[in-house]
DNA sequence: GTGAAAGCGCTAACAA
DNA sequence: TTGTTAGCGCTTTCAC
């Protein structure tokens, strides 16, 4: 037996000579079944190319094993039917989950119907979920209102409208523009990811009306923009100027260095396998809880002041006295 | 029973109620308990920080998917310590491992010993295990040979000593430098990352001579000398060329792109995937196989001629002819 | 303090 | 084609 039985020093010495001479290992399969548990927790995540996933992975990764247990990671790609293989079959062989999906509200119960403790990111306090999110929303009208203080005026939104945070992220810089008088002209990427920046590119930066700056759903795709507008011959940022949000690692390495929000990725992962060991000991007191972190502007050189022509100046002024005692309609 | 047994029709459909009405949901742990295998493959990367071993994971994943496989992916943070344990803690969920690891190969045997088929990566075939690798020697050549050609003749290698492939890309660069009389500076970076590339950069930018170029062990201490060698006033690519090996994603991102060797880091994982399939299901013949993949030379704006003063020039014509004919060593 | 026995949920082999 | 049984390697319980 192991750990549960006490013996005399003798008899245990006998034992280790004999577990080592045999190179005994226990089987874990076979002591998880009777237990009910495997000291391991599951982390489904959606790109692993993504830093910022990484990022989680090496906060949840870092409490798992300061509690002596082994994280378990899958990919799933971005692909919902995979998504559900992947998680139902890694649910099984772990004693809790923390998931980070695009699956709607509403389609998470067979998630919580598995039988483990599973946490969440960014499911709000609407759901009866462990959860840990940011305020996209306020994230959103940070980086409107730094781009509308460096005196930009065209803001378009390069968004990507399979995620759930979209919406909040457009609402946050509404919220900022619409103080301004301004408006928000809203393009979407095929996909999350640089590749998507660099096709969505060119649809923006040679349309009708180019922006003074544009605000990326997250800063895989602004780095992809910023590289094809480059290609297409702009002077970043003095053309252009573009944010992101993450602040993903890389971001710092790019010339110029992106503009983002930091979403303390890292601490995002920390807290949410810190919530699930607390629901799997039994402290209740987190378990359905939402746990919000703070945005934080990161300013870096991708965005720039714009250098405004006479009658644009004119303009400017103009449109930010007209509302000017307005408040931050975010900071609810 | 699930799948062994054929029954009439009637009886199936009442079976498939009586599983509905229940809720019942087979217990994998159970069932490997008794078959032996779990249709998941164990995969541990050293840093999933780092976009070369994720795009391993995406190549193994596709694979494993494909064959109907779970990949559950363990990340060992350049941690021996901790990466026998979650290596240990793995290897007993699933059908065989797949392991990158910078244990030295005499250390290899307890892997071996778990019982599972393994696969390695860059183990050669001076080791009886199925591994994948590139040749580390001729990536290393090729760099150099770019850069001489460029007209570098002070060449410093900005190395990561814990790598099991330092050694390799070392004696490839020599190779080459010493076809042409010029000798190598060697460093070494404390880690394998960006922030390693950072720290290390003032002593050699700053030190007693200043080198053209220089060849880091990877992308990411190149992203992280070019940032900090920007931070110390210096023009890049024009006063320093710059060159890493991976070619990870980000590398394309940056100012200026990065030069780098192409590892085909994500074929490298659908091999390796591959490989371990083929053992498991019997396929003896790639069992103990060493597979070498092709680097690749893929050149950016990190690396521009050296502008070089009229004496400088004259030396470096003297020792292209001296050695002119000599053969390329790497190509073995 | 020690050994023996029961049974976890499943599969494999066999009997009906 | 179907129902039954043994037993995988472990933990738990209980008798010694």
């Amino acid at each position: 037996m192991n750990g549960t039985q006490r013996f005399t020093a003798a008899v245990e010495a006998r034992l280790k000579e004999a577990i080592a001479r045999l190179g005994y290992r226990s089987n874990p399969l076979a002591r998880s079944m009777i237990t009910g548990r495997t000291r391991a927790i599951g982390l489904a995540i959606l790109d692993i190319s993504n830093p910022h996933f990484t990022n989680l992975v090496k906060g949840a990764n870092r409490v798992a094993i300061q509690h002596d247990y082994t994280l378990l990671l899958v990919d799933t790609e971005e692909n919902p039917q995979r998504e559900q293989t992947l998680i139902e079959s890694l649910a099984q062989r772990v004693d809790g989950m923390i998931v980070s999906s695009r699956m709607p509200d509403d389609s998470v119960q067979w998630l919580l119907d598995l039988g483990k403790p599973v946490v969440l990111f960014g499911r709000g306090a609407r759901f009866p979920v462990a959860s840990v999110g940011t305020d996209s929303c306020l994230a959103g009208y940070m980086l409107a209102n730094h781009l509308v203080k460096l005196g930009h005026r065209h803001i378009a939104y390069l968004g990507f409208g399979r995620s759930r945070w979209n919406d909040e992220r457009i609402r946050g810089i509404r919220n900022c523009l619409d103080e301004y008088g301004l408006a928000l002209d809203i393009h979407d990427a095929a996909s999350p990811s640089a590749a998507g920046g660099e096709r969505a590119c060119s649809a923006l930066v040679l349309g009708p009306k180019r922006p003074d700056a544009v605000i990326c759903y997250n800063d895989l795709i602004a780095l992809g923009f910023i590289k094809q507008a480059r290609e297409l011959g702009l002077q970043l940022p003095r053309d252009v100027s573009v944010a992101g949000f993450d602040n993903v690692p890389y971001g710092e390495y790019t010339a110029p260095a992106l503009t983002t929000v930091d979403f303390q990725s890292e601490k995002m992962g920390e807290l949410a396998m810190t919530k699930l060991l607390d629901q799997l000991h039994g402290n209740a007191e987190t378990a359905a809880s939402y746990s919000l972190l703070d945005p934080r502007l990161v300013v870096r050189e991708s965005t720039v002041r714009r250098e405004v022509a006479a009658g644009d100046a004119a303009a400017a002024g103009d449109a930010r006295t007209r509302r000017h005692e307005s408040r931050m309609p975010a900071a609810e």
